[in-house]
DNA sequence: TAGGTATTTAGGGAATTCCCTAAATTCGCA
DNA sequence: TGCGAATTTAGGGAATTCCCTAAATACCTA
């Protein structure tokens, strides 16, 4: 648990709404996009930086410092880059700073 | 709660560590430095500057961004400003990022 | 009211972060 | 093999953060 490493990972707005939004991809991103694998793998990067409405170098950049922290994981699928939520990461955090901060 | 508020006054090396100086400060600062009446008011801005290795006025306005974070709380007592943590709002973060981020 | 101590405010140089475009890389498929 | 699509790497201008010194302010006490 690099705490410091977590906190600046979410230091900025847009990084913080991509955690939101992939903990329901369903809600926050066109369906088209998505299919049954998306609650296993997450959501591919230029979808995220098409919702973010940012460049993909920039959201790439940011997903990549996120999964650095170990708050998102990314898995490589042919030439795409999904990225989901570290749920057992997130609720240590939140037991780091309810116990020890 | 302004969760982005609240990260960015902790995506530092010195505030993160104030915060757990400020935890228990009978062992974290000289007990000279320190009263009876420190677990109700925390410390001073001095004494925290001492500590952390930095200016008074780099570390003043430390302590002031994360109270108006509210995750400290500022106490002026005649020339002194001591401060505290919010363990309120800190267990407010530790929820909100268990239940809601 | 004058002087001393604690803090805050102002101002700014250095470092880091933000976020872009261009180029390079990776991978699927004809 | 070669083209197209997705992503990553490089490079850099603009904005923000870091953290200092100097000056101003607040408050105490003689």
């Amino acid at each position: 648990m690099e705490l410091l490493a977590i906190i600046k990972s979410l230091s900025n707005e847009t990084r913080l709404n991509i955690l939101k939004w992939l903990k329901d991809p369903f809600a926050h991103f066109p369906e088209e996009e998505l299919s049954e694998d998306t609650p296993a793998l997450g959501v591919c990067v230029s979808d995220i930086a098409e919702k973010a409405g940012m460049s993909v170098p920039t959201v790439s950049d940011y997903l990549k410092t996120m999964s650095a922290a170990n708050i998102l994981i990314a898995t490589r699928k042919g030439q795409w880059t999904y990225y989901k939520r570290n749920e057992k990461s997130i609720q240590e955090l939140a037991i780091y700073i309810k116990e020890k901060l």
